[in-house]
RNA sequence: GGGCCCGUAGCUCAGUGGUAGAGCAUCUGCCUUUUAAGCAGAGGGUCGGAGGUUCGAAACCUCCCGGGCUCACCA
């Protein structure tokens, strides 16, 4: 009926004949000898026919998808690609036989072959293979979406007919990577950024954990959670969006260094830097603060950009990031001092929201109790823009996070003291990264005073987020944990998908994930 | 959620009120070193959906569906 179902009809009509032919359209098994980028890097020398002469008796065996057939009578060409790139093969009736060669002419772009036969080069120059036998290991029913490719005169190579449609590409991603070039090295190097990430955390002898996806309550982080149920059980369940509290039990447990890759969920907005499942990795790390956790982030990241990129420096959409190690280093205040001239601890808590008030910095009313969160916000607000460069923000209040541990420098009793007086800002000793005005991390000391801790997360709990629905459950079990005694411990957050974002300089989140959230739909093919 | 934009053949796109188009892909024929192969011919569309305006709508209006960008939200 539609035009999509004649094309899928003329396939299903050669899959047929193919059978007629007595042929299997979907064999078991073929071995491979060789590779298509393992071939062209070997007979890269035109020149040397020598060579070539003496590779002619080496049979290869390679298998791939048919990616451009050109027919001319009784011998063709064809591209197959495979895992390592594309080859030209040639096809002649003669060498091949009456059969294989009818068969040859069934086959559609898209059908997977494996081919027997020698390297040659062509009168045009390409390195290709010609065939002595070859076998059909997949017959394609559906069609692909076509990409052309030219070579320009200058070795330029230009694309036509791109697979082009975003919604398709994450819908269908097996055709993205069939046919889009470029599309599988952004995966390739993901998986070499998170080989890198373990290698330097295993170097260090952090060992590698699982702790529970499914959380009967979740906390280690300020986000809506997905809630599903369980029903043996009746009771409702959560979707982690965060592993900290789990990995802080297992640092008291006597794991002094663990780390773990995870997929959290987020029940947020979706945007260029936002899915709602992400993948994050957290170290922990005992016995130490999180200036030991700063030389580790660098050593982690510049590690992982050079085995991407093959360079500390890189460009993202145009803008050249030098991820070199020492990264700078400021505390909030200071970059909110450098940024707006004013210095905001010894400012009222009225002045400075006059001062945001006056510069028309937007702020949410709920948060205008707390001197320390005004500062924070004043600091997003302002200075966030400007860290293109790999910094560490240190010092932050301790209104953004009730998990770390204050600064070294004020006395338990002092800490008292400043709480009663809303005019007196304690800072934690916090760290966010920050590259091309991301945050791509966080990290604590880590809070192990129980006393402060349930304090704090009880607050938390009453304070509900400024009077947001989605109060955060208080976890007894954690406080209980903390309260049988956590050594002192520095912890780490990195965002992965940022980071591999910014290392294979990707515009969007989803050009990151294989297979990004898309609303459903039933209609669309 | 707000604003702006997009949806036409399998793919990439033209088409601003008067009989739905191009290239590639597909099908038929020719072609034993081609390469965006070539030559000759053919088929293929509820123009995202529904309603409206009009003698007449792919185009104009309304709503809906899907998508993109952006702002807000997401410490």
């Amino acid at each position: 009926m539609t035009e999509q179902n004649e094309l899928i009809k003329s396939r299903l009509d050669a899959l047929e004949e193919i059978i007629k032919l007595g042929i299997n359209p979907y064999p078991h098994r073929f071995d491979v000898s060789s590779k298509a980028r393992e071939i062209l890097d070997t007979f890269r020398d035109p020149t040397d026919e020598k060579e070539l002469e003496e590779l002619r008796s080496k049979k290869v065996s390679i298998a791939g998808r048919i990616m451009a057939i050109r027919r001319m009578g009784k011998a063709s060409f064809c591209h197959i690609k495979d895992d390592t790139g594309k080859i030209q093969i040639y096809i002649r009736q003669n060498d091949v036989g009456e059969k294989l060669y009818s068969l040859f002419k069934l086959l559609d772009i898209g059908d997977i072959i494996g081919v027997n036969g020698f390297v040659f080069r062509t009168k045009m120059g390409e390195i290709s293979i010609h065939a002595d036998s070859f076998e059909l290991l997949c017959k394609s029913v559906r069609p692909l979406p076509i990409v052309k490719e030219e070579i320009t005169d200058t070795g330029e190579k230009i694309i036509h007919d791109a697979f082009a449609d975003v919604e398709l590409r994450y819908r269908q991603r097996y055709l993205d990577l069939v046919v889009n070039d470029g599309v599988k090295d952004v995966f390739l190097k993901r998986t070499k950024i998170i080989k890198s990430i373990k290698n330097t955390l295993e170097k260090y002898g952090f060992i590698e954990v699982e702790t529970p996806t499914l959380q009967t309550i979740y906390g280690g982080a300020n986000a809506r959670p997905f809630i599903t149920h369980h029903n043996a059980l009746d009771i409702p369940l959560y979707l982690r969006i965060s592993n900290e509290l789990f990995l802080k039990r297992l640092i008291v447990g006597g794991f002094n260094r663990v780390y773990e890759f995870v997929k959290d969920f987020r029940n947020e907005g979706i945007d260029r830097t936002h899915n709602p499942e992400f993948t994050q990795v957290e170290w922990y790390m005992a016995y130490g603060d999180y200036y030991d956790s700063m030389n580790l982030f660098e050593e982690v990241i510049e590690n992982a950009c050079i085995e991407a990129c093959g360079s500390n420096k890189i460009t993202y959409q145009g803008t050249e990031i030098n991820f070199s190690r020492p990264w700078r280093r400021i505390k909030m205040t200071d970059a909110i001092a450098e940024k707006n001239g004013i210095d905001v601890l010894n400012m009222k808590k009225d002045d400075i929201i006059k001062y945001m008030k006056d510069k028309h910095i937007d702020f949410d009313p709920a948060i205008s109790h707390s001197k320390g969160l005004l500062i924070a916000n004043l600091f997003e607000e302002t200075c966030e823009e400007d860290l293109i460069q790999p910094t560490f923000v240190i010092d932050h209040p301790i209104d953004t996070t009730p998990l770390c541990k204050p600064l070294r420098e004020y006395s338990m009793t002092q800490i008292e003291e400043m709480k009663k007086d809303p005019e007196q800002v304690i800072f934690v000793e916090r760290f966010e990264p920050y590259i091309n005005k991301w945050e791509l991390g966080n990290s604590y000391t880590e809070l192990n005073d129980p006393i402060l801790q349930r304090k704090l997360l009880e607050e938390q709990a009453e304070r509900g987020r400024g009077g947001e629905e989605d109060t955060h459950p208080f976890d007894e079990d954690f406080v209980r944990a903390i309260e049988v005694g956590m050594p002192p411990t520095t912890g780490v957050g990195l965002g992965v998908d940022r980071l591999v974002m910014l290392l294979t300089d990707s515009y969007s989140i989803r050009d990151v994930i294989l297979f990004p959230l898309m609303k459903p739909v039933d209609s669309k093919i």
